[in-house]
DNA sequence: CCTAGACTGAAAGTTACTTA
DNA sequence: TAAGTAACTTTCAGTCTAGG
């Protein structure tokens, strides 16, 4: 006998067997042999059957006893089964040389179940191949005299099987493969099917959560469960542009082919919003704002929406000719750089100088730190850091002769980095102090691939104005802050986003309009000011953009209208307790899963609730 | 401390080719 | 001719590190 009991072949497909069957049976017979061991070799083989890519039965080859039982959920007898299998068997028997017996010998048992376990549908017969199987196994007797089998269960209870199926998956993983070095060795971890991959939960979720548009306006689910995390989140940023028309025409008049400034701000409201200013340089010499959106996170995605909307608007009234930025000034952060290289491709984007210095400053003094050895302590003295940063500094604000020159001023800083570390190496041995390799790599990486960003030498001949940082936005910024915490009317953090949008409206706009309209006639401000009171008015605000329109108080009582556009309004769902997914899918209790948002708090069935349960569902009925 | 993006290695998917 | 196979590409999750 062997020492082998079980065989479970991947399923055969009947309808495929007359012109392939010889070949099919030795690939299959051989991928076994390769696994594992010859399927013959088995003691009992399971081989689930699959008739017109319709129906499924379940089949077991007592190899020993030379019996094919044939188990078909709604009791029918397929003749042709049997004998296919027995060809098989033969075949494959002489093949291997594996002594399987004459062919007469074999006896084929079609085996009657008991009504109550008689499939009831026409969907759970794959259930049933695997109810079938695991009974068998669990009992491991087969014996052709003991038929009919009794009940063991009744085809009520498949739904419940199909539920400890689906627990069983999301517990243990699905098997991918079998090690051919260690085949009895159960996979790795690594090598097991995880939720995400039995349960698509990356998939869009269904219809109500669809709307028009781009993939990557969906919301993004994540399951995690095992491995993973278990959390879920419904993710939909909240993204309101403000600009009003005298704002645009600023933007138009004094944007185009010209520099833009952008940069973003917190704690301007008591949600985590970032608002984002874009400002343009007067040719007075001042800067002033020309457009803000409030957006609840900070990818690439949300800020090109938002760009998109502020280009496409400007696009709309002034039609003559494109509208588009020369040079973008940015602080060192990629998703700003890349959305605006995205939106508008000819525009260089450079970075703020004093941004650039201050990483640097912050990875010198984190990377070139003194460092305690174990007999010795190493010091990089000041000097040293001095030296680094004055070089840094150079390759920053100065216009070299030529790109050669530039480059040779950066090769310079790495090899005198090179130097430095050799010195360390010499006394201390390879890898022991690493300080100024990492801080090479550092600049390799994070500024030598980007050196058009940040450095002065390759800005010339663009027109981006007198400044080389973001200094006028960030003393906007601090000026604006100040002025809200004078106003004597709390904590700006805890104030609402309504109070914020009135400020903007009433108190910011106003004022740099007022500038302007100084700047560009003679006419006295406060005639000014009601001119564009009354475009303001007339324009209500961004028109173009009247997805939603709401009436909103301010602190002092004053009603005003806020039109703007939301792209999707929605919220994070944090949604806790999924751990206990699998009890719920045994309970069909899914109270204990408890999501932060409004109903979930209650008790009640939110969207990302529900998404879970439907998930859970698709696989139990 | 938090979020975003680059990077990385592994798995899954694709395609062209081989084999019996 | 269909299944297997190898080489290639794409996708995805996890890690790391950046800057605000």
């Amino acid at each position: 006998m062997s020492k082998h009991n079980l065989y479970a072949a991947r399923y055969a497909r009947l309808e495929r067997l007359p012109a392939s069957v010889i070949s099919a049976v030795e690939m299959w017979s051989r991928a076994g042999r390769r696994a594992t061991h010859a399927w013959l070799e088995s003691k009992y083989v399971f081989i689930p059957i699959n008739i017109g890519n319709a129906h499924w039965m379940c089949s077991v080859v007592d190899v020993q006893s030379q019996v094919i039982y044939i188990i078909d959920s709604y009791n029918e007898e397929y003749r042709h089964v049997g004998d296919k299998l027995l060809e098989w068997i033969c075949k494959d028997g002489e093949a291997n040389e594996i002594s399987v017996g004459r062919k007469s010998a074999w006896k084929i048992v079609h085996k009657v179940l008991p009504k109550q376990m008689m499939q009831k549908n026409g969907s759970d017969c794959g259930m049933f191949v695997l109810a079938f199987s695991r009974e068998l196994c669990m009992r491991m007797s087969i014996s052709p005299g003991a038929e009919p089998p009794g009940i063991v269960f009744t085809s009520e209870s498949v739904a419940d099987k199909r539920r400890r199926a689906v627990h069983e998956i999301l517990k243990m993983g699905i098997q991918g493969r079998i090690d051919t070095k260690r085949p009895n060795v159960a996979c790795s971890p690594n090598e097991k099917t995880t939720l995400q991959q039995v349960v698509d939960a990356k998939s869009p979720l269904g219809k109500q959560f669809y709307r028009d548009g781009a993939t990557e306006k969906l919301p993004r689910v994540r399951i995690k469960q095992g491995r993973m995390v278990k959390q879920m989140v419904v993710y939909q940023p909240f993204i309101l542009v403000l600009m009003s028309p005298a704002q645009e025409r600023l933007l138009w008049k004094y944007g185009n082919q010209r520099c833009i400034q952008m940069d973003s701000t917190f704690n301007i409201t008591r949600s985590k919003f970032s608002t984002f200013t874009l400002i343009a340089r007067h040719p007075d010499g001042f800067y002033m704002p020309c457009a803000f959106f409030i957006t609840s996170d900070e990818r690439q995605e949300t800020i090109v929406y938002c760009l998109q909307v502020i280009r496409d608007r400007i696009k709309r009234k002034y039609p003559g000719g494109t509208w588009c930025p020369s040079t973008f000034m940015v602080d060192c952060c990629w998703a700003e750089t890349n959305a605006i290289e995205q939106v508008f491709p000819k525009a260089r984007v450079l970075w703020c100088q004093f941004h650039v210095f201050q990483a640097f400053n912050r990875n010198i003094t984190s990377k070139l730190a003194e460092k305690q050895g174990v007999q010795v302590s190493i010091a990089i003295s000041p000097k040293e850091r001095g030296q680094i940063k004055k070089m840094l500094w150079k390759l920053v604000k100065e216009t070299f002769k030529d790109d050669d020159a530039w480059d040779k001023a950066y090769t310079s800083v790495l090899e005198f980095c090179d130097h430095k570390q050799k010195e360390i190496d010499k006394q201390f041995g390879d890898a022991s102090w690493t300080t100024w390799r990492s801080f090479r790599k550092y600049l390799e990486t994070q500024w030598g691939r980007h050196r058009k960003l940040w450095a002065r030498h390759f800005r010339s001949g663009l027109t981006y104005g007198t400044q080389e940082t973001t200094g006028s936005i960030e003393s906007f910024h601090g000026r604006w802050k100040a002025r809200l915490i004078a106003d004597g009317k709390g904590d700006i953090r805890c104030r609402r986003m309504d109070w914020l949008i009135h400020h903007l409206q009433h108190e910011i706009i106003p004022r740099y309009c007022d500038k302007v309209c100084q700047a560009e006639t003679s006419i006295a401000p406060a005639r000014v000011r009601k001119a564009m009171f009354h475009v303001l008015d007339e324009a209500k605000t961004i028109d173009g953009m009247k997805d939603v329109e709401k009436e909103t108080t301010d602190d002092e009582g004053t009603r005003f209208s806020v039109s703007y556009r939301v792209n999707y309004s929605g919220e994070v769902h944090n949604v806790s307790g999924l751990e206990t997914l699998e009890d719920c899918a045994l309970d069909r209790d899914h109270t204990q899963v408890k999501c932060s948002c409004a109903l979930g708090r209650n008790g009640q069935v939110c969207a990302p609730k529900m998404k879970a349960m439907l998930i859970e569902n698709e696989l139990w009925t």
